[in-house]
DNA sequence: TAGATTGTGCTGTATGTATAGTACAAACCC
DNA sequence: GGGTTTGTACTATACATACAGCACAATCTA
């Protein structure tokens, strides 16, 4: 499980961290039982306060997803979500929304977007 | 112009204003002179309150995009960016990878982000 | 067993965001 | 001229976010 922080949109940190618990379970990508990394070392990796990574877990274990053990770690819940699929395909079309409203704004219509996505490389992309 | 806000994904409301008044004189669609709305107009609007507008038309300001006349109202400001055009591609390249790594991370490769783009509509999405 | 690790809980501080309310000067309109 | 509209500038409040630092109990490991 690889976490990716954007300091510069404003979206708060612990949120982005749940963000993408979420999205990784919802997708399959973490099952039952996994372990993420230790409040700690997650801290140290993401170069942010260890209280922001306690307070993402927390409310992460208050929603069922994950259960913790002290001395040993944090892992994905064995309680799985009623409707999982329906709540991927929301976060999809929540995001696909968003991108095509956010492409909208910048002038570009659906068909270029297509195209923008096809031959899109993030080579040239900073960060 | 038609604003938007999303209420709940964290990004700032008046950093959300900011972004789309960007967006807008980067494509073309906001012009030399255009007149803004006002900013009690536009908090009612909104349903936001009026300090809100003020600090995100302040902040454009600022920056050179508006310029403001008390009593008469608020407009794009004649001083064009150097570089407009960087300045769009890049900010289209930003929201590409943005929503590239987001459907990665619902485990959405490329191909099929394409095929969800070209078949997306938003009759079934709330709000 | 002893030490290290892990999650938890707490205090305190600083900053950012958004609200409500008030007041004022400049510009506009009739 | 007189009233309205507009942007500006305050004050005060409330809440959220993130940090620093500390202490503790449960667990793991050597």
């Amino acid at each position: 499980m690889e976490f990716s922080l954007d300091q510069a949109n404003g979206v708060p940190v612990y949120r982005q961290i749940i963000r993408q618990i979420e999205h990784g379970v919802l997708s399959g990508r973490l099952k039952t039982g996994d372990k993420l990394p230790t409040i700690r070392s997650l801290a140290v990796a993401l170069k942010i306060n260890p209280n922001t990574i306690a307070k993402a877990y927390g409310e992460l274990e208050i929603r069922g997803i994950l259960t913790t053990q002290v001395g040993s770690g944090t892992y994905i819940s064995d309680k799985k979500p009623e409707n999982e699929e329906a709540a991927l395909n929301g976060k999809i079309r929540e995001a696909l929304g968003r991108f095509l409203r956010e492409m909208h704004g910048l002038g570009i219509d659906r068909e270029k977007a297509l195209r923008l996505v096809e031959n899109f490389s993030e080579d040239d992309e900073g960060a």
